[in-house]
DNA sequence: CTAGATATACTCTGATTGAGTATATAGGGG
DNA sequence: CCCCTATATACTCAATCAGAGTATATCTAG
């Protein structure tokens, strides 16, 4: 009855990167399967932690170093092998967010960077509030919202109306929350609205005639992991340096402040975000210039690693500014 | 070689309640041995998702009904279950926090609500900065910090001096952050001032002659899992509005303002407590007043669960206030 | 009735934030 | 060469909020 032997441990890793403004995430793509997040089992006789055993099979099969490595979320769902039957082993798979700031020429054969707002475009309100949303998601989610049935099963769980307001701001009184990115991406595949709820014969999915395609569809919970990991980076960005694992050794204010934009997925007033960070003490002048912005030549920073010294938390805390 | 069966997956959990001024979590304590977080095997064949294994067992052990529950952390190191030597199955261990409203009558032999402070004395800064820390934390570890031998093995990682000034606030600098309780936690270990470090056979934990005992110690790294709990809870109290997960139905305001100080370890500012509470809408009055309070009756509360339709995010953030 | 204890209300000041305007310095076209 | 445009950088202003303190209200005990 109690067959642990049948259990396998494997780590799943959101490898991100943002480059000319766009944050891209390590995909593995073969044939017409959709794409995967790398993957590696777990080994505990060869390493020690998780975080080495992560470490070693993507420098193994990808060639790269990792430096900023987090833990995101560790997944024991039976579901989640749907595709393969239930007849395999039962894989736990522990998701890692991991920060890399440049992307290097990559060993692996099929692999490359996506870009997060492929798989998941309703998050990207850097140039207004996304069509996707309006022309596509919302309507459909307002007739899933319709037709609640009493399958509210959980105590205390919330309705269907109010769940939209919170994720998606529908109905009025709440404003999109950037954070909400795993959230929304669970409603969706409960409304039956992502490709990956039909392919794991979720009910709500074959409600739906003529759907589009929401975003590029990933394989297993991938897509999940994703926004997990998105989630969990919008979140940290607001308390702790962590753009700068992105950035390279010097960089002009303003390439900072695409690299939030991008990974925040909204745009920011120009001016405050100067202040901010320079009061903040978060970076320091090289002396240098860059003359490749256009206008006026722009100064080179680099970041302060003193600060992870002097504050208890500091991080690019800001509201969302207008367009 | 690649032996996956011998690995079994465990889910510890840290159940926490504040009763009368104290937070407390529940622990397993037989004979001699050093109290234990409650732990219960994760058996996927029977539990669809590992919240539901968690909630399970603890019913069926406890007669527990959790509330609410977040997934903390998933351990995988060789080394953490030292005393049994390194014969037995590797155990996976995936930590969870549960908060509970009030402490029921528990079934399990055994079990019994202990305090946090008597584990982590050092954290509790309620009644002014802890003696232990002065007299016997802090001057152990300027000595460690001085031995500083050249093993700092890994790329860019902190000096001892850096350390403690981030962690404990030692050396001038930085202040003290309630939220590190899992870097000091970690850094008393790895210095060998924590019981548990002696009893792993770190060489660190030689150097010293008469050290009393910091905090109570706990079985396995159970003291390691509290801390993460701990950490996770103080910084999520800022920004969401899990104290109330704590809390009874009906409340005064200064009960409330006490459970958050029990959490996160400080005194606060009573007037402007009541001013953050009241104009974030978190709270509405009942009507009825308690006079069990002394003084002047106090108005009855009670948590507005609109809120958490309203705002995105609203948590009881505020910085620590003198006494 | 008074002292003591607690609850509640209000004030003041400085810091932070959102938003906007003004100035500086480059390249390119006429 | 000068003007235009694009970008970078500097400064202003009002609203809000956080920290700290003072004042008032209402109970119980004696």
């Amino acid at each position: 009855m109690n067959e642990t032997a049948s259990i396998e441990i494997g780590l799943n890793a959101a490898i991100v990167s943002v480059r000319e403004g766009q944050p891209n995430v390590l995909v593995t793509r073969e044939g017409d399967k959709w794409d995967a997040l790398p993957y590696g089992p777990f080994t505990p006789l060869d390493h020690r932690t998780l975080d080495i055993g992560l470490r070693n099979w993507v420098r193994e099969q990808t060639g790269l170093e990792l430096g900023y490595v987090e833990q995101l979320y560790t997944f024991g769902d039976r579901g989640r092998h749907a595709q393969r039957g239930d007849a395999g082993p039962h894989v736990m798979s522990v998701g890692y967010l991991a920060l890399i700031g440049e992307e290097p020429q990559l060993e692996l054969k099929g692999a490359s960077f996506g870009r997060w707002y492929a798989y998941l475009p309703w998050e990207d309100w850097r140039a207004g509030k996304p069509d996707i949303l309006v022309s596509e998601i919302e309507p459909r989610l307002k007739q899933w919202a319709e037709r609640c049935e009493v399958d509210e099963t959980r105590v205390a769980a919330l309705t269907r109306p109010e769940r939209l307001r919170i994720c998606f701001a529908l109905g009025g009184g709440a404003d999109w929350d950037e954070e909400k990115v795993l959230e929304r991406y669970e409603l969706l595949y409960e409304a039956g609205l992502v490709a990956e709820a039909r392919r794991d014969g979720r009910s709500a999915a074959k409600q739906w005639d003529d759907l589009p395609q929401l975003g590029r569809p990933m394989q297993f919970d991938h897509r999940r992991i994703l926004s997990t990991a998105i989630s969990r980076l919008r979140g940290k960005l607001k308390y702790r340096p962590v753009v700068f694992e992105m950035m390279p050794e010097t960089f002009t204010l303003f390439e900072l402040q695409k690299t939030v934009e991008a990974v925040s997925g909204h745009h920011l007033h120009k001016q405050n975000f100067r202040r901010l960070v320079e009061n903040g003490g978060l970076v320091e002048p090289t002396g240098d210039v860059s003359t490749e912005t256009g206008g006026r030549p722009a100064k080179l920073f680099r970041f302060r690693r003193d600060v992870l010294l002097e504050r208890p938390s500091l991080g690019v805390r800001m509201k969302a500014g207008r367009i």
